[in-house]
RNA sequence: GGCCUCAUCGUCUAACGGUUAGGACAUCAGGUUCUCAUCCUGGAAAUCGGGGUUCGAUUCCCCGUGGGGUCACCA
């Protein structure tokens, strides 16, 4: 079988994590069969419509590495698209929805309506106030042919809606298996606007059948008007595809996760330096489980081990939590070299300093990272030694002569060490450690006033790494400024 | 409210009728350590309730309760 799996997301500006999701089990699916993956704009709601979009979705796509094999891409700097069941955007298939609307017109599965907002409106406020179900009445289903065509004519304003036949209707969800509705429940949707454009609900059906979609996944939101998709496909004679709705993400409070209460933008996500892994990682495994007592797998693993009937059929809070624990994970397992070039925008005001000096920085900061946004205040220290108490230089077990008095020994010893010596963490930590061995002193006792009198702070990185991380001269300039103060 | 749907630690989840109900995050307690972080060890923590079916139910069925989704010329 031809799997064809597609990712729609409307114009919206930016990437909803909920969006991520279902693109990539859509990704996961498609790669996993051999199938295609398709990306469709679905720019219908002309007045939703946001500039630039188009272009931010696919490159944010792109940045989480989630390839299609058809849709829109960016050549040259301008839009354009890959496939051969374009166009992929759908505002540029309007011809094409008229011809299959008129198909629906002709065999009496749907008709004109003329009736105004403002008569709708009225008749559901009706309804709601008798606790029936709000429903189009069907008032223009009446109208005979002559006025239709008069009407039409005329320039009156109208919409084409869907005459929803009896009976129920049947589905097969491959996360939760049958589901019936009875027709009853379902309106006479429209499904041209009046403006020309299409709903959803016919756009969807019409592009997924002509751009072979075999599986339709998506979000659980569109579980009940899935029966007028599939009175469309049947009133189309379209072979039906596999329908498989996956639980929502949810907010703490078990909400539909919302920007309200808090991040929800794969854009913003990326802006702070979570890694792409980690957010593929952490949304694959929001309502899917590879099997195995395992948190961390490659984009190569979840795609061997993706199956839809394993997908969880309730709602998963996005928990930031474990978000932050598992970027932390991804940032201290990767190769120091491909960390770097990832946090490279992440330097901020120490964006100026050597090169080789921001990886060693990096590497001595890594631990402490949740985010690499984080970086950009721990790299503060380095730059600029921050104000201190001379208190602080003294350590809970020793005092302030203590302090001095192995100051100005490292102090001397290290200004004869060679920059090369400075170079290397290992060797700059031997030189301090057999100070210590030799004096027979306790670590605390050299190691705490020095690791301040570098780092200016009362929590830091170890004293050997900061040696490394700043070099020799100013490590030195910041022993010397911790003497005099406690000189004075 | 109608309809649809879901239900295992606080959170993400594992256990396709038989387990001391497992793992991870968070949390707590230790350890490593000059501090912080990392890392390591350990603890506490769950099958929504009631009926069935069965020798035996987290697991299957029914009812209840609770949560969520949806009821647009938005997707």
């Amino acid at each position: 079988m031809n799997i064809v799996t597609r990712f729609p997301p409307s114009p919206t500006g930016f990437l909803h994590v909920g969006s991520l999701r279902t693109a990539l089990y859509n990704y996961l699916y498609a790669r996993k069969h051999g199938g295609k993956f398709i990306v469709r704009v679905e720019d219908t709601d002309r007045e939703r419509l946001v500039e630039g979009a188009v272009e931010s979705l696919i490159k944010t796509l792109a940045e989480v590495g989630l390839e299609y094999d058809e849709g829109p891409v960016i050549t040259a700097g301008a839009l354009s698209e890959k496939g051969e069941n374009g166009p992929y955007t759908q505002s540029l298939r309007l011809d094409i929805y008229k011809t299959y609307v008129q198909k629906l017109l002709e065999q009496g599965s749907a008709y004109y309506c003329f009736c105004s907002k403002e008569r709708l409106t009225e008749l559901r406020s009706q309804q709601q106030l008798a606790k029936l179900p709000t429903k189009y009445d069907r008032a223009c289903l009446k109208l005979d042919q002559d006025e239709i065509t008069q009407r039409i004519e005329a320039g009156e304003s109208h919409v084409v809606r869907l005459l929803v036949p009896d009976g129920e209707t049947i589905f097969k969800d491959e996360i939760r298996g049958s589901i019936k509705i009875s027709n009853a429940e379902i309106d006479d949707q429209v499904l041209m606007k009046a403006d020309g454009y299409p709903t959803y609900h016919l756009a969807v059906v019409v592009d997924d059948h002509l751009m072979g979609v075999t599986h339709i996944i998506r979000g659980e939101e569109w579980i009940s008007s899935v029966p007028k998709h599939v009175m469309l496909y049947n009133a189309f004679g379209f072979p039906m595809p596999a329908f498989a709705h996956l639980p929502l993400i949810l907010n703490p409070d078990k909400s539909k996760l919302s920007k309200r209460q808090g991040d929800v933008a794969v854009e913003d996500f990326l802006a702070k330096g979570y890694l792409p892994e980690t957010l593929i990682n952490f949304v694959a495994l929001l309502g899917f489980n590879p099997s195995g007592d395992r948190e961390i797998y490659s984009i190569t693993e979840l795609i061997e081990s993706f199956e839809l009937s394993s997908v969880n059929k309730s709602g998963a809070v996005f928990d930031t939590e474990k978000l932050n624990w598992m970027n932390g994970q991804y940032i201290r397992a990767m190769e120091p070299a491909e960390l770097f070039e990832r946090a490279k925008p992440f330097f901020g005001s120490a964006q100026s300093l050597p090169e080789a000096q921001k990886q060693r920085i990096l590497e001595v900061e890594k631990d402490r990272l949740t985010i690499l946004k984080d970086l950009e205040e721990r790299v503060e220290m380095y730059l600029t030694l921050p104000e201190y108490e001379t208190e602080m230089l003294v350590w809970k077990k020793a005092d302030a002569q203590d302090a001095l008095l192995h100051m100005q020994a490292l102090s001397t010893l290290l200004s004869a060490v060679s920059d090369d010596v400075f170079a290397d963490r290992a060797l700059i930590e031997g030189v301090v450690k057999k100070y210590i061995e030799e004096g027979e002193y306790q670590n605390g006792n050299v190691l705490w006033p020095v690791r301040v009198a570098l780092s200016g702070q009362k929590q830091s990185a170890g004293p050997f790494d900061l040696l490394w991380a700043l070099g020799k001269e100013d490590s030195l300039k910041r022993m010397t400024r911790a003497i005099t103060k406690l000189s004075t």
